[in-house]
DNA sequence: TTCTTCACTGTGCACGTTCACAGAATCAGC
DNA sequence: GCTGATTCTGTGAACGTGCACAGTGAAGAA
């Protein structure tokens, strides 16, 4: 207007005008082609060609109350995501599951209360259709206020709060995972295994210690107290756990990790304990993170699918924006078998 | 409030009428609150607490012509980024500076040229008022379709292209930091130093081997192509430049390698082939990124300052948008000796 | 007083789209 | 050729906001 200099976008009018038919001629030729005769849908589709038009994603929210949007949301402890490979594989597979569907993905980062506040609002202001939420911890008060709040939320992980039953959820087995490592142990004749569980306020860190224990169990093993410790997810944690381990029980012959992060500082304290593995000492870890590659010997472990995940919870979401209430997901995980077990 | 079934947002209308003002007072109070009296700015806040009013952007948008968010746009080589824990430091670092000013981040990942061209239309087509790129490779078709339409672009890292010269960008000082690496193995003593150069059609690869001849040259040390391989930035690169070198060169006393990842391949060479690290040879790398500390011994490497890169380049992107010309910010490196040299 | 200036406030319109509704065109069956 | 059914098309009315403009009243200057 004020500026000459910028170039008006072509309208919905204006192929209506190139194409020789009416506004609502071209919506619907937009939206489905429902109703629409071939002569009219090929005019309108040429003149969208020509014009080089582009739909005003604005103006329809602004009539539908749909953004066509959905946020990538990441609450609490950031840092431990952005460390791990596998978070980037969900991001990526859920931004590109979701351009699939033409909709943009808004990544949005709740570290500080505040920054949670501006979220919520933001989100249940209507601006985004949708959310996508990562948060490994228990009792998140954000998913609480946009479940309230009515909008759809599809959560990564399985959460810990039985309140949040109605909680659409994607996860990977855990529990199963951690059984089939186990029974792998087992059946390469190991007996005395010990685990490093993850932190027992996520859920993966139950039901992966859920899975060792039943498996221990009907093979008959007793099941002893201290051949437990826990570890927080992290490389020194699982060197610390592991050191306190082997002064207990000098004799383990596995170690059953959490996490591939612990798995590879629990190599640390073997080798450092003169413990060659896998000889004296198998070690299983979980995630197969690129962590499980890093140096040699390369973990074995329990590759989580994180490609289907991000694929799966996207599906789930668009199902619960079109108001089909879509129930838990639960994919299996793979035994991954490499060097040191 | 409690009427799931009809619930309708509030509007400017509702905030208005609440507060006994009209929509324009409320808008005026919205946007900056200049030419407001202060009982009535009073009135219009407690009115838009009272409801719970939130702007409704779309809304804005219609009439501004801005979105009121920017992309974050990913193009050509996903993976090697997606591998990089830096990447990550910058996503988040981006995504947090946005959001210090209320403005989402669209995530957006230009794989194949379908996705490069839907991206392309979306971005002109105005639904985006900026684009943050990230893109490594010379010659990015998308960022010159996107600097021909007009939108404000800041990319990160310097561009190839000399045509590109009026690209804005935000980089590390690659040259430099590569001279403070070598003048420090210079400093040790080392005097028979080789390089493991990154590709060399990324500005990085180019810049990083410059500095090290440049050095070299300034201490009065002839400059040897055969103390020179080029890698992929990749692990098994390194490893295998190394080995050449190293078969080339049996006395190299010192390695300057253009990224922590070639390094770590590169030391396990060294390990191979008996060579003890730093005392034998020096290793310095590139980038600081986790594989520097993933295992002993903890790499010397140069540190790009990537919190301050990612604020630098929204800081840029923002003075574009509000029309003033920031040129290119080039940001200097820290070196960071640990114990390879 | 009267005129000017200034800060403040209200109103109509426009942004580009979808949707409901009504009207036009086509067609089958007699 | 008429009827009713069906498919297709055009039109006006929203959606919620910002902006230009007009209008109000008060304070200061002449």
């Amino acid at each position: 207007m004020n500026n000459p200099a910028r170039r008006q976008r072509p309208t919905i009018h204006d192929v209506a005008r190139v194409a020789g038919v009416s506004r609502g001629t071209v919506s619907r030729v937009l939206n489905g082609g429902h109703h629409v005769s071939p002569a009219a849908a090929e005019a309108v589709n040429a003149a969208i060609r020509r014009t080089g038009y582009v739909v005003n994603r604005h103006a329809r929210s602004l009539i539908t109350g749909r953004s066509g949007s959905a946020a990538f949301l990441l609450t609490e402890p950031q840092e431990r995501f952005f460390e791990d490979p596998n978070f980037n594989v969900l991001l990526r597979g859920c931004t590109q599951a979701l351009a699939a569907h033409d909709i943009p993905l808004l990544l949005m980062i709740a570290g500080s209360r505040d920054e949670q506040r501006r979220i919520v609002r933001y989100v249940t202001a209507g601006h985004v259709d949708g959310v996508l939420l990562v948060s490994s911890r228990t009792g998140d008060p954000v998913a609480a206020q946009l479940a309230r709040a009515g909008t759809p939320v599809v959560a990564c992980g399985k959460p810990m709060d039985p309140r949040a039953g109605r909680l659409a959820h994607v996860a990977a087995d855990d529990r199963e995972g951690a059984r089939e490592m186990v029974r792998h142990l087992l059946s390469a004749g190991r007996r005395r295994i010990a685990t490093i569980a993850g932190p027992q306020d996520t859920p993966g860190g139950v039901d992966r210690l859920a899975g060792y224990r039943e498996v221990l169990a009907e093979a008959g093993l007793p099941f002893q107290e201290t051949l437990v410790e826990t570890g927080d997810y992290g490389r020194a944690g699982g060197r610390a756990c592991a050191e306190r381990l082997l002064a207990r029980h000098p004799d383990v012959d596995a170690l059953f990790v959490a996490s591939d992060l612990m798995a590879r500082g629990a190599l640390e304290a073997l080798g450092d304990a003169g413990r060659s593995v896998p000889d004296d000492v198998a070690v299983g870890g979980f995630d197969d993170s690129s962590a499980a590659l890093a140096s040699a010997p390369a973990l074995t472990t329990v590759r989580q699918p994180w490609d289907r995940i991000s694929q799966e919870m996207v599906r789930v979401l668009l199902d619960r924006i079109a108001g089909e209430d879509t129930s838990a997901v639960i994919l299996p995980t793979e035994l991954v078998v490499r060097e040191t077990g």
